[in-house]
DNA sequence: TGTACATCAGTGAACGCGCGTTCACTGATGTAC
DNA sequence: TGTACATCAGTGAACGCGCGTTCACTGATGTAC
């Protein structure tokens, strides 16, 4: 049966980014060598080069599933678009937390890529981007931000990304509290 | 004079620490080879052997710098450790944004360093903590925190960091601005 | 002050280590007849 | 169904590039007498 053959070339594929996300995560995406990954993996050396051109292909297709999970979430319910609401700023903080946790060694991976490759650091840069793109409308209802709204938008997202510096430490409840309430009262100038 | 040879190896070792900071700045710690650095200083590869048993050491060296100017200015005038008062806040932020502004190339090569080594990590990890330290007392005044105490401190740090993150586009004027109103807000649950 | 020798900063070609990448080979799976 | 050949995933030893580091050498500066 043919199906056999690529059952094999896809699970070891699979294998390979499994074996990946690990070893970024024991040593850091920078410190990993390709033989690292084939041996956590249980494959030849040779055989990393059937299935990708070099540790920064296996590292586009880890993104590809993070950016599909950011997606399928973007598309989901319509979520309140207005963060002098508490409710609507939870919603992208819980967001934000759970995608992160889900993908913290491949979203390390890129912080570090980023270092080192200009190509990287466009890749990084677009996943900013269009985060920034979706919260950029949630500040306009925003009656007295504490900044102009570039600089505003710029410090959220810095809270966000030091929220998910905190795992594990905090639970997910804990977390998208302290984040919910510390962004509701930096932006909007009261507490709730 | 015995002044003259000592003065050209002096002048050699700040001419490399020059050269280093130039180069980490254009190309990052990581990308920056002991070659680039002795080209950039107009030195042989060999001389950098006489001043710096390798690029760590190099960095330590400027590191030195800076915990120097960090010293200086806490053991500066005595200021108020109150964060309930908009004004120490402010005296923090601006004083951060000082001293980070003047060594941001040392300080993007030491977070750069700490990825791909153990010994560097704890390095910044000592530097955090002992600016945590510091700000840590300031939070007790402050009545009603936006989180435990340790999470509101961690999140203060990140706004920080950040808020380092947005030079050069913003005036010293406009980031201590920007940065004093967004954590009195965070911290206190009201604007001033 | 002058001469002969010692010391030392700097030089750059050469060495060698680490690691990414290749490639001839193996054995299993698929195809032709 | 059986046999002979073709294809393909995987293997791992070997190759070679890039770069850190060394070291014999140079010429200038310092010291002794």
């Amino acid at each position: 049966m043919r199906a056999s053959r690529e059952k094999q070339a896809a699970d070891t594929r699979a294998a390979l980014l499994a074996a990946a996300e690990r070893v970024f995560a024991a040593k850091g995406y920078l410190n990993t060598k390709i033989t690292d990954i084939t041996a956590e993996a249980g494959r030849s050396a040779g055989s990393f080069y059937n299935h990708f051109t070099g540790k920064e292909q296996l590292l586009e297709a880890l993104l590809g599933e993070v950016a599909a999970a950011s997606d399928a979430w973007a598309a989901d319910e319509a979520h309140s678009a207005d963060f002098s609401d508490p409710e609507a700023i939870r919603h992208h903080v819980s967001a934000y937390w759970r995608v992160h946790r889900a993908h913290a060694p491949t979203m390390a991976a890129l912080r570090q890529a980023a270092l080192v490759s200009e190509e990287f650091a466009a890749v990084l840069d677009r996943f900013r981007r269009d985060q920034s793109e979706d919260l950029a409308g949630h500040l306009a209802p925003v009656e007295r931000l504490p900044a102009a709204p570039g600089t505003s938008l710029a410090l959220m997202t810095t809270v966000l990304e030091g929220l998910a510096g905190l795992w594990p430490e905090l639970s997910e409840e804990e977390a998208v509290e302290a984040g919910t309430r510390f962004l509701y009262r930096a932006l909007n100038g009261r507490d709730y």
